[in-house]
DNA sequence: AGAACACATAGATAATTATCTATGACTATA
DNA sequence: TATAGTCATAGATAATTATCTATGTGTTCT
């Protein structure tokens, strides 16, 4: 037995507290006899008998390797070390304590710690949900990754975050996915487009613009791509621009068209206006994406409880707050 | 099995941690794969096999009721809640390390209390030993109690106090007696008195004189009656005064004679002198006494070892010292 | 791809712990 | 001095814990 060696070690040392026998329940009753008084007492307090309470006594006695207790006029009285024991005793239940405290909080979602990636586009959205979240939930502690489609994936692949972001959730047995929020593609083009009160407007009136797309990664572009190709149109004219507010700002400065979240438009309108184009806005949800292997942190799991329950209030979106509902009902049953 | 009730209750609120079944044991093991980020690693330094590690962190976590750890690139780094475990960890260990040093200085003596019980005349004495004592040792707690003999005799027989010094020891087999001091018994009168010059000075000269005397139970009366006794004297006028002081006050107003320990005349020897009566100084000494049976109080032992040090050095006691040492000798045995 | 390493799991066993019941000893109190 | 109450001890047993060895499963480095 190993146990031997260390032992030992303390042994040669002797007057050691053979502290690795310690346990918290022992030191519970401990502290239960100090203040009854009585082992009898604590004994029933604790549904034990008394022969047991006493033993528990002895075997912390010999743990602490000095006598703990002793009796006077009927009564269990520490007695000098006893004292400090039941000190030790009050202090280190009371730590735990906090810690079980603390665990419960975790477990309920109202603290620790979760971490969420988007894509860019979905950041001008989502401080809508988590602001409100992190005012009712201040110990929860929130980390926001963003980064292009591309970026995200890769997040993703290396299990980086607890819950992701997407308009096109990757493919994948492991994944769950919630469609939570219509994301309403539109045309944008600066102020004074000459475009801007046709009614009717037909991608054939456009043909000649010049179009800002994102990087092909982007859902937006590959969405608007997917469009055209069924629409066979052929754009004359793109240029690429990696951000979406600078395309917000490069409409503005006539430099072209663009495809954006309506969201941008609506959080940032100077400059641009959405066009009435005929087909638009193209349908497109972000969807909240999990991984079914990954144990969400609890409070992962209440924010999602939160948005579901703000959904349909702040957006009026039924089917995603449904969406998310469902989601959750899994992770539940999963867990 | 009684456990069973009370897991119940626990079992209930569901998702407290487990407790009663923490121990030191598994949190060292614990906080040392933190710190090492590795489960083997952690063995070897226990001497344990690495599957008995990968079970403890497994009983942990079931403890705890959550993941504490995970693999990350070959390390085993702590969840959230396990980071949480661990400074607790490492705050209990702490906790209980210091207790387990406050253990040590009380089993060497260099902290705690005892209590000594002083008959009235050695308190002349005693505190020559205190001090330097508690000086030495200024986290031992000493409390010096006194009283007359029979003061001191319900207090032993009430196992009050660790240490007693009588001068007759009560007899007793539980009890150990080492002559420590020797208190010689003189003859005192006020300044001015007549028998101070006389050569020769024998009781027949005093016999008219009034002696002023202590209480039956005193030590000090009981030896000078031995004397009286054995000398086949009488004495015409006597008064019982109840304490020392008292009685070297009234000697220096003229009251009468007494016999005193030298020790209080050497201390404050206003207003009287020693008479140098034939057959005096009589010969009686001091005893530490202490019982067999109650485990003393290594503090008690300490101040003990301390003073056998240091008779020989301060009061020239080469016996009282010899004495001394055969206690704690005995002492030592018994523990 | 193969070797080396790190961790997990299974199965076995010895040691320890947690309990109980029964009984004995001591101590107050009626 | 009975009597009741409180604690200690002994003896028995079930449950839990602490270990090991052997083996499996992934990573990581070469």
């Amino acid at each position: 037995m190993c146990s031997v060696y260390i032992n030992c070690l303390c042994e040669l040392s002797k007057q050691f507290m053979k502290i690795r026998q310690l346990t918290f329940r022992l030191l519970q009753v401990y502290a239960d006899v100090v203040r009854s008084g009585s082992i009898t007492a604590t004994a029933n307090r604790l549904y034990l008998t008394q022969p047991t309470v006493s033993q528990q006594l002895k075997r912390l006695r010999e743990i602490v390797g000095e006598p703990i207790v002793r009796q006077e006029e009927g009564r269990i009285v520490p007695t000098e070390v006893g004292q400090a024991l039941y000190q030790l005793s009050q202090d280190l239940l009371s730590r735990a304590d906090v810690f079980s405290q603390y665990l419960d909080e975790y477990n309920s979602g109202g603290r620790g710690h979760f971490s969420i990636g988007l894509v860019n586009t979905a950041q001008y959205v989502l401080p809508r949900l988590l602001g409100p979240f992190s005012q009712a939930n201040p110990q929860v502690d929130v980390t926001v990754e963003v980064g292009n489609r591309q970026q995200m994936l890769n997040r993703f692949e290396r299990h980086e975050d607890d819950i992701y972001v997407f308009s096109h959730p990757p493919i994948d047995d492991a994944v769950l996915a919630a469609p939570f929020l219509s994301n309403p593609l539109v045309v944008v083009g600066p102020e004074q487009c000459r475009w801007a009160g046709v009614e009717g407007l037909t991608m054939d009136d456009l043909k000649e613009e010049r179009f800002l797309l994102r990087e092909p990664g982007s859902a937006t572009r590959h969405t608007f791509n997917a469009w055209l190709d069924s629409a066979g149109i052929e754009l004359r004219s793109t240029q690429q621009i990696a951000s979406n507010e600078a395309i917000r700002l490069a409409v503005a400065s006539g430099m072209g068209l663009a495809v954006l979240s309506r969201h941008i438009v609506a959080d940032s309108p100077k400059g641009v206006q959405e066009l009435p184009l005929q087909g638009f806005p193209l349908k497109s949800r972000w969807h909240f994406v999990v991984r079914r292997e990954r144990r969400l942190p609890p409070a992962a799991y209440r924010f999602l409880s939160f948005v579901q329950g703000s959904l349909a209030r702040e957006f009026e979106e039924l089917e995603g707050e449904a969406a998310v509902a469902e989601l959750l009902q899994v992770l539940k049953a999963e867990r």
